[in-house]
DNA sequence: TGATTAGATGAAGAAAGCTTCAGATCGGAG
DNA sequence: CTCCGATCTGAAGCTTTCTTCATCTAATCA
């Protein structure tokens, strides 16, 4: 399974009619499928193409290769955790840390939790797709959102935002990477999730100056 | 490449001859320099063979197939690192918090950080070879180790130790792979290291008792 | 030294899956 | 209704790498 990272990421070609752009789009939601009911290894272009409906051949009309299917679903993946980061970021502007911790945790778990078995299986996919840059992309954006509510926090930061946020993002990801590699994910989330907070809570306690003492 | 990840993790046959545990050696240092050199989609068993200056036959004698290889090389990372983290318990018994949570980090970071391109390699490898098995034994047994620590400390924890150390290994794990996944790991580590103490200190003070207040 | 077992060799078999492309079909414009 | 480009089809070529095994060499021991 040689996957030449040179893939395009982009489709081949722009939909025109409707039925191509439908194309896609079951070819993409196959694709998820087949990753989760026979798993990576056993992934193939034609199972995919076969799943979808369609054959082969129009697979490969709209995606160059097996790489770039494969980015393009894991990139459609990272990029709603990313969203759902950004909007807490958003809603929260302005608010007490105390807020806004709690917030943006319970906003990450709940959509990289959503399904989890999906999201097992993208860690799996991205190590063979050159995900790291996708991944590298997105936590910058997640970053810049997390450094804009911080700013906008009621009490001011002693410390480095930039610093705070990629600390923020590496506990997060770490816990969620935890849960979702253990054999039960959902069973660990509630305690995880609340630790968590405790943590973040602390964190940014500590990192607010003391507005009185 | 498709990874059967049926393997047997273990050897086919235990060295009688001096001259085959040289063999098996070197594999193992051949197989991290091919990966560290042309990378995991290029690495074949023949050239492996090659680089440790033996035959494929002869690694075919000593595993059973290309994933007990890699599950192999991967196993012996891991454990060095588990090692590092339960000698740093051992050596922490009985302090205080304060001085528990720096030095747990600063033996984490100091041997996940060591090899940084070898780590990273190491991540790309884990997903193909069933390495989530593996990554939860060590973490397992890294969880007990500080649990051990966490419990006699001075000042009694008011938090299940469980998850508190779950709690810290999943920080740890978040910002190394952090780092790793950045492309300049060894510039933003001292940065990293020291906000990572911060958080683990206040995280840690917060869950102690208060001893006098 | 001769016998016996351990270890090494590497050409070749076998499987597998990606990707192509020549030809069939569909949809919509005129 | 006709025509043409858009879309689809899927058998087969091609490449690649794993893995085996019959055979050869090295080590050990009596």
């Amino acid at each position: 399974m040689p996957l030449s990272s040179v893939g395009l990421l982009e489709p081949r070609k722009s939909p025109v009619q409707a039925r191509s752009a439908a194309s896609v789009d079951a070819i993409l939601e196959a694709t998820i499928q087949v990753l989760l009911s026979v798993g990576k290894e056993r992934l193939t272009t034609t199972r995919v193409a076969s799943r979808a409906g369609v054959s082969v051949g129009t697979l490969y009309q709209y995606f160059p290769n097996k790489s770039a299917l494969l980015q393009a679903v894991l990139k459609r993946h990272l990029e709603q955790v990313a969203e759902a980061v950004e909007r807490v970021c958003r809603e929260q502007e302005g608010n007490s840390l105390t807020q806004i911790g709690p917030a943006l945790i319970n906003a990450f778990l709940d959509a990289k939790m959503k399904d989890p078995k999906t999201s097992v299986a993208f860690y799996a996919v991205s190590s063979d797709v050159d995900g790291v840059k996708i991944v590298q992309r997105v936590r910058v954006r997640t970053n810049r959102a997390i450094v804009g509510v911080l700013a906008s926090a009621r009490e001011p930061l002693r410390r480095d935002p930039q610093v705070v946020a990629s600390m923020l993002q590496s506990a997060m990801f770490g816990v969620s990477r935890r849960l979702l590699e253990s054999s039960t994910p959902e069973k660990e989330l509630k305690t995880m999730r609340e630790e968590l907070i405790y943590l973040v809570s602390t964190y940014l306690e500590a990192c607010s100056a003391p507005l009185a003492e």
